[in-house]
DNA sequence: CCTTTACCGTAGCGATGTTT
DNA sequence: AAACATCGCTACGGTAAAGG
């Protein structure tokens, strides 16, 4: 580990390569060309942000569109590099010079006028010109972006090379469907899939010292309010930036000296931050300390970013007035899992052989699985990832840090009544429940119950979309554990515990009995329930061990069908979880019509064909309702 | 008073459309 | 034909206003 001269830690080289294929810098940039120069211009929404001074810490990493019509794919290629070369130049300057003589050079650089947007003006702004602001000019899909990295978070040499190759590592990444178990799917013709390579046994014992993911310089914050005051989302946060501290103690001695005074403004500053998993069982309410990446500059013409900084890390207050660094955001799980497949730390747990192959995001009869391992006897497993960030906590005089919200707090009895004598254990799911459904997580037990299935059924059922097989019987039909070998479809459960305070995991019976229950049939149903932890030193995770998987007193895979029925249902017709699509379907139907009826009139002179075309189009639409 | 509804931000996949 | 761009959709759930 290199110290630079001003005191912030530089990255060697050497961990660029750590990561799953690419992470890093380099997906920062490919976000960045994904989202490069797109087709919509800047929104009236968007202009209204910047006359509300809407992010405090947007003015930063700003840019003026491009204004007009189509760009060409070279304009669009130049634009990327020109927005990644100036992430570049934000990243040096705000490590020398901080965020305001950044935004500063910002300005100069790109030669725009940011706009009014004083910071005090966001401090006090009336509720209701928010609200008017966002509903007077309805935001459009934002263009992709990684938040997961900050352009700043590598050294300049390491953040310059990424920056003229964009799109290269999520590809290899993601996995492209139409891979290996599809044979090329119809839909997808031509699409190579890009299934991530193993290491071999001696590569992966390189890395053994190596982070499984290195997020780089994270910022430190302490969490004022979530939804921010600003911006009514429960997915956003209004955060004080505190000064330079350390995720996970010794962390000093690591990469992420998270300096606020030279990384994202200023401390004390006022910023707003996704805030994904939202309050992560009781962990991040007001007054939580988080460590957030830096969101990247969003490309011109692109409407701006709500969030200048996206939580990461948050710590757990535990008893004795210690605090766990627990992994948040939702994606790390899926990185990190990616990443312990790969180096061959989860073979062993997974009882299933070597792995010759890792695909994400395949779609299975109804579910959509994570991960699909390919066996080296031409099985395929398939691998849910859950991410676990709650511990339960010791019921004992001073057990439960004072003033922690009494969401999330399990409490175990500790016989000997000594703290030192407990150890915890990492819980999932967690949190309320749902109010309708009383249950946690209706997703999860969702997931959990298909997985059972499909194991059960021991091949691929047929696709969605596909043409049914009538005659598909099941290799393994529910009679023992069948044979592997070509066409075998496994199944397992990864709860990815994102913390390193815990001995062991177990489902949280407390907060959803049926989600445990479930469970536990799985496991009797021969599902694989695998837990593994990582250790966060600084910005970095590091493989941690393999926990056991434990259930609570009294927990048996004896679940009411129709209990269990009545949660699908829900699953499957919770109006909430469709209300943007549902919307937009609706605001479309209603276009088409005035179109339609227009083009009718229209293209009756003409004959009518294309009249009927729409038509068509149209009733297509309603049926897929 | 309780229940329902509208609303918000971000990221990624898959399908479709467009350019090279 | 291949590569690239764009669109539609999905997931995640708390809050406040509107409705009964």
């Amino acid at each position: 580990m290199i110290i630079a001269s001003d005191g912030q830690q530089q990255r060697p080289a050497a961990d660029a390569q750590q990561a799953p294929a690419g992470a890093g810098a380099a997906e920062a940039a490919a976000g960045s060309h994904a989202g490069a120069q797109r087709k919509r211009g800047r929104t009236a929404r968007a202009a209204e942000d910047a006359a509300a001074g809407d992010a405090v810490g947007r003015a930063a990493i700003e840019h003026e569109p491009a204004p007009g019509g189509r760009p060409t794919r070279r304009a669009k290629l130049a634009a990327a590099s020109a927005i990644a070369a100036t992430a570049v130049k934000e990243a040096s300057a705000r490590r020398t010079r901080g965020a305001a003589a950044a935004a500063a050079a910002v300005k100069e650089d790109v030669g725009e006028d940011v706009g009014d947007e004083a910071e005090d003006q966001e401090e006090g702004q009336p509720k209701a010109l928010a609200r008017s602001r966002a509903r007077a000019a309805p935001r459009k899909k934002a263009p992709k972006r990684q938040p997961l990295e900050d352009g700043a978070a590598e050294p300049e040499e390491v953040a310059a090379e990424p920056a003229a190759t964009p799109a290269k590592a999520p590809a290899a990444k993601r996995g492209r469907a139409g891979g290996a178990g599809k044979a090329a799917g119809p839909k997808s013709p031509g699409k190579a899939a890009a299934a991530v390579q193993l290491l071999d046994e001696a590569e992966a014992a390189a890395l053994a010292a190596t982070p499984l993911l290195d997020l780089g310089q994270l910022v430190a914050g302490k969490l004022v309010r979530r939804p921010s005051a600003s911006v009514k989302t429960p997915y956003v946060a209004d955060i004080q930036l505190l000064p330079a501290a350390h995720p996970g103690g010794e962390a000093a001695a690591s990469s992420a000296a998270g300096a606020a005074g030279e990384g994202g403004g200023s401390e004390g500053d006022m910023v707003l931050a996704h805030a994904p998993a939202m309050d992560c069982a009781g962990m991040v309410t007001p007054g939580a300390t988080v460590y957030m990446s830096k969101s990247a500059p969003r490309a011109p013409g692109a409407p701006p970013a709500a969030t200048s900084h996206a939580i990461q890390l948050v710590e757990d207050q535990r008893p004795g007035g210690t605090a766990a660094v627990v992994g948040y955001h939702p994606q790390l799980a899926e990185r990190l899992a990616a990443e312990l497949v790969r180096r061959r730390l989860l073979e062993a747990a997974l009882g299933a052989g070597r792995v010759v192959g890792l695909e994400s995001q395949r779609t299975f009869g109804n579910t959509r699985v994570d991960y699909v391992l390919k066996m080296e006897d031409g099985s395929r497993m398939l691998l849910e990832v859950k991410n676990v960030v709650c511990a339960d906590f010791p019921d004992v005089a001073g057990g439960v840090p004072p003033g922690r919200p009494a969401v999330g707090v399990y409490k175990v009895p500790v016989p000997s009544g000594r703290l030192e004598h407990y150890s915890p254990t990492a819980l999932f799911p967690h949190g309320a429940q749902k109010p309708k459904i009383k249950v946690v997580s209706d997703r999860a037990i969702k997931h959990v119950t298909e997985l059972t299935a499909l194991h059960k059924h021991g091949r691929e059922l047929p696709e969605a979309g596909s043409v049914p097989h009538e005659g598909d019987e099941g290799a393994g039909g529910g009679k023992g554990e069948p044979e592997g070998g070509e066409g075998r479809l496994r199944c397992a459960v990864l709860f990815l515990v994102n913390r390193s305070d815990c001995a062991a995991f177990r489902p949280c019976h407390e907060a959803d009995p049926l989600f445990a229950q479930v469970l536990k049939a799985a496991e009797e149903a021969g599902v694989k329930l695998v837990a593994y932890d990582v250790v966060w030193r600084g910005g970095a995770a590091f493989a941690g061990r393999h926990l056991p998987v434990v259930f609570g007193p009294g927990v048996t895979s004896a679940y009411d069908p129709a209990r269990l029925a009545e949660v699908l249902h829900f699953n499957a017709t919770d109006p909430r979880k469709n209300w943007k699509s549902t919307k937009a379907k609706a605001a479309a139907a209603e276009v088409k019509a005035v179109v339609a009826s227009g083009k009718a009139a229209k293209s009756a002179r003409r004959g009518g064909k294309k009249a009927k075309q729409e038509e068509e189009s149209s009733s297509n639409d309603q049926d897929s309702e």
